[in-house]
RNA sequence: GUGGGUAUAGCUCAGCUGGUAGAGCGUCCGGUUGUGGUCCGGAAGGUCGCGGGUUCAAGCCCCGUUACUCACCCCA
């Protein structure tokens, strides 16, 4: 207990039971994905410092992973220290979503690709963020992008395909909030909101089923905005569903976009909502969130961020995405607890020959079965209910008189098999 | 970054008003069973997270610290 033998704050090991869970939902997700039409790709777990800051804004760069500058002298660090500038230390950093790496491989790629390009990727990211449920700093994203497509069939596509996968994991009663950041910018337009206060203004509207309208509107007097008729506003924004009449403020044209994408999606559970906001800075139109009646946080979210890949490019290409958020996802997943028949326990005694034994694994191993050798142990009932908590269903015992696969007598294993 | 809770055997946890460190499970051994998932007995395994302090005496009280965990902030 002296030595750390934990993982790194935040980050986790899995168990063989655990990872067989995680595999079976990635293969489901993954399956889904390339159903509907879109191609995996991978990137490196870094990029360029510079890149990774490049597209979003100056809170989330402490959430970053840094990676030190190699060959690093005290005069570097010192110099550092003295301009002030840390960050110059590093010149690469851990990823802490998808979607940056992907405007920078569809830049460093666009030759090869595509024009309306369908992009898969799963996985990890980290965020230098403190732990707790449902948050973690290593965690896997699964996310789908459409690059090169401006309409709203990217939209549709996304949605169509995340509440796809949702439905195949067997995950009941997610929703999707909808809303797009032109919403967003006539509502802080008819607030005369200064721009240079908007983006902190937009997450303290995200709050407002939380803290409510009196504490929306007591964030916003502390960040200095004019409060004059904002508490009106607020009042009515969370009844605002897909028919009720909109208020003049509202952009109607971005109103009439969401609801075309709702009449297209008859499948999904699309919920308009004026108030979600999603903190990435780099999204310019429409965004969307996984919501689940029991939990306080997303499962997913996305939209479209048709600036980033121009940053990259030169030009500008439009782009939309979703995220699934996998260990989120996980955590609501039960244990499966499947039972193969196919796959056997040979329990031999401890002095038993070892070239026999594998010899008789190979021949099984040979006619299609999954098989595991375990060694007679004192307390066999121990021994067993591991064997069938790891999915094994059968097993039988090897002694000196075992001949020919044949004349095993394989038994059940379970709990159901208790009384024989 | 802010606040709460927790930290004792490999695991789950007891430990009274401060007085020699405990149980269950697991592991190992002996017997029982003899085609076997039963039962009986025994053993190994602990710097009580770490460092100070109070006391004749600290797992227990006080201070600090670290880790884990939950919540806030923010986010998937």
């Amino acid at each position: 207990m002296a030595a750390p033998v934990t993982p790194p704050r935040g980050m986790r090991d899995f168990l063989p039971n655990e990872k067989a869970i995680r595999e079976h939902a990635l293969g489901t997700i993954r399956r889904i994905f390339a159903a509907h039409g879109f191609d995996e790709i991978e990137t490196p777990v870094m990029e360029d410092s510079a890149r990774l800051h490049s597209g979003l804004g100056g809170d989330n760069e402490k959430l970053g992973f840094a990676v030190l500058r190699r060959g690093l002298s005290p005069a570097d660090v010192a110099a550092a220290a003295e301009s002030g500038d840390i960050l110059s230390l590093a010149d690469l950093g851990l990823r802490f979503d998808l979607t940056v790496p992907l405007a920078r491989f569809y830049a460093s790629h666009r030759a090869e690709l595509p024009a309306v390009f369908r992009s898969i990727q799963i996985a990890p990211v980290w965020r230098a963020e403190r732990p707790q449920k449902g948050r973690y700093r290593q965690f896997v994203q699964c996310d789908i992008d459409i690059i090169g497509e401006a309409g709203p069939l990217a939209e549709i596509e996304l949605i169509s395909a995340t509440t796809a996968a949702l439905d195949a994991l067997g995950l009941d009663g997610c929703s999707v909030r909808i809303n797009d950041r032109r919403i967003l910018a006539s509502l802080l337009a008819h607030w005369k909101v200064a721009p240079e206060l908007a983006e902190r203004a937009l997450i303290t509207i995200d709050k407002l089923d939380k803290i409510g309208v009196s504490g929306v509107v007591t964030e916003l007097d502390g960040l200095g905005v004019d409060i004059d008729g904002i508490a009106d506003t607020l009042e009515v924004m969370p009844g605002l569903g897909w028919d009720a009449a909109a208020p003049a403020w509202l952009d109607h044209s971005a109103y009439a976009d969401l609801k075309a994408l709702r009449d297209a999606l008859p499948a999904s559970k699309l919920v308009f909502d004026p108030t979600l906001v999603r903190g990435m800075g780099y999204y310019t139109g429409t965004i969307f969130e996984i919501a689940h009646p029991e939990l306080g946080y997303s499962l997913g979210g996305g939209g479209r961020y048709d600036g980033m890949i121009g940053r990259f490019l030169g030009t500008e290409v439009p782009a939309c995405g979703f995220s699934i958020g996998f260990e989120r996802i996980v955590d609501l997943l039960g244990a499966t607890g499947t039972v193969d028949t196919d796959a056997v326990v040979l329990v031999h005694e401890k002095d038993a020959d070892p070239a026999r034994l594998v010899a008789l694994k190979a021949e099984l191993v040979a006619s299609g079965l999954r098989v595991r050798l375990e060694r007679r142990t004192k307390n066999l009932k121990a021994l067993l209910d591991r064997a069938a908590a790891a999915g094994y269903g059968r097993y039988a015992f090897v002694t000196p008189e075992t001949g020919p696969p044949g004349s095993l007598q394989f038994r059940p294993l379970g709990e159901s098999a208790h009384h024989h």
